[in-house]
DNA sequence: GCATGATCATGC
DNA sequence: GCATGATCATGC
């Protein structure tokens, strides 16, 4: 992908959107600066690293935000994936430092939490054990975390809590369990003295603490940032799925053009009717015309064109048949049957306001069934209906799933039929309400 | 806006 | 030359 090796420090979207940059990469992958040999081995703090090596940035050594212009704290966080595959935090994200000097003089609405915290870009790196740093990939965008105003309250609360028990002269009690979102973490080594601090109305001394967001808070920000970028969960580590979802997944939101580019494929025609497809196999197979290993595992690839209604604006086609087969097969042996059957990659683009095509969502998906049970059903009404009158066949209003249609080079190819007319070559076709309802549905 | 009819460029 | 995935076009 071409990188843009600019942006502003004085916008937050200029900030974010070079943050995208790094979706399903690493930072060895993306660093623009080589990275020190004694860097390139380490496993741990990945976020300064990011910070010196991506942003180029030297964060103020201040409480201040790491953008501090614009006052973005910037985040890097591990993710683990749960026995179902699903992204899950690895632990606490470390907001910042409990003084507990200053925070007795604290106001919530002026508080160093808040200033720091209210607006952070949040990098999540899936954590694998062993691998340095520089190596470990960022499998979904960044989340640019401005603190919910449902949150608010609670999160206040819970400082409030802690800053109490500091004024009550009882640092030293202090406990994750005590809140609710935001907790006063222990920070610091083995808790030996050095991890002890003064606290202004105790002479006891209490722990190091830092606040922090719970685990159980981080995975609700994980899961509605996952949903909400459209991003699908995939219930398995399967390499096929990992493969796909990192080549897409940073597409999203994306324009044609920009996929476009990124592969260096262009239409060449406004006419290139399967121009998407072929987009979106060498997106998936690095620039390959094909991807075998998708052809091996019998995936199918289909786009899907969202209006800005979000319709599907067409209904989506299947190879066509020849009348003179069709009436000798069984549905088993059918060549729509043994596509139904397989497992579709979908690719979903939207029409966004001005008219571009962006990449919408995408997802593995199935047939489930009931609805094979229905193209069944279509299926024979077909064949029954080619014997009898093969320019009569079931339409789009007949069935909820599939109807039949012509699918010919153009006017001139024509099939014969049982009655020994020579007319257009048919396919079935998945309805279109069908396809709405699917990638609505199925795909999230 | 929908149902139906009619093709298009590509790649093997 | 032909199958394919997909889209364009027309009429109500």
């Amino acid at each position: 992908m071409q990188m843009s090796s600019e942006y502003s420090k004085s916008s937050v979207d200029s900030i974010y959107q070079f943050a995208k940059l790094l979706t399903g990469k690493s930072l060895n992958e993306v660093s623009q600066i080589p990275i020190d040999a004694g860097n390139i081995k380490s496993r741990g703090n990945l976020g300064s690293l990011v910070e010196r090596y991506f942003f180029k940035h030297l964060p103020p050594n201040t409480h201040h935000p790491d953008f501090e212009e614009v006052g973005l704290e910037l985040k890097t966080t591990g993710l683990v994936r749960d026995s179902k595959g699903k992204l899950k935090a690895k632990e606490r994200l470390v907001l910042t430092m409990i003084h507990y000097e200053s925070i007795a003089k604290e106001e919530w609405e002026s508080s160093n939490l808040l200033q720091k915290c209210q607006l952070m870009l949040i990098l999540f790196y899936l954590y694998q054990k062993d691998k340095p740093a520089v190596d470990l990939k960022f499998p979904i965008s960044p989340l640019l975390y401005r603190m919910p105003e449902i949150d608010v309250p609670i999160i206040r609360r819970d400082w409030e809590f802690i800053r109490q028990r500091v004024l009550d002269g009882r640092a030293h009690e202090l406990s994750e369990g005590d809140t609710f979102y935001l907790v006063a973490c222990r920070k610091g080594s083995g808790g030996e003295d050095e991890s002890l601090q003064n606290q202004p109305f105790s002479n006891t001394k209490a722990k190091t603490r830092a606040f922090s967001f719970k685990q159980s808070y981080m995975n609700k920000l994980i899961e509605g940032h996952i949903e909400e970028s459209g991003i699908i969960q995939l219930g398995t580590s399967d390499s096929l799925y990992e493969a796909t979802f990192e080549k897409l997944e940073p597409f999203l939101g994306k324009t044609l053009d920009e996929i476009s580019r990124s592969v260096d494929y262009y239409r060449t025609s406004t006419n290139q009717k399967g121009f998407k497809h072929s987009l979106i196999v060498r997106l998936l197979s690095n620039g390959r015309k094909t991807a075998p290993e998708l052809d091996k595992a019998g995936i199918e690839i289909k786009t899907i064109t969202l209006t800005q209604s979000g319709k599907p604006k067409e209904h989506m086609s299947f190879p066509g048949f020849r009348f003179m087969d069709i009436i000798q097969q069984e549905w088993e042996d059918s060549s729509f049957n043994e596509k139904i059957e397989r497992k579709f990659l979908f690719v979903v683009f939207k029409l966004d306001e001005i008219g571009e095509e962006r990449l919408f969502r995408f997802g593995y998906w199935n047939m489930p069934y009931k609805d094979r049970l229905e193209a069944q059903r279509v299926w024979e009404e077909t064949k029954r209906r080619v014997l009898i009158d093969a320019k009569d066949l079931p339409k789009v209003g007949e069935s909820y799933l599939a109807h039949v249609r012509p699918k010919a080079r153009d006017g001139s190819d024509k099939i014969r039929t049982p009655q020994g007319e020579m007319h257009l070559k048919q396919c079935f076709w998945l309805n279109q309400n069908y396809l709405h309802k699917l990638v609505f549905e199925e795909l999230s």
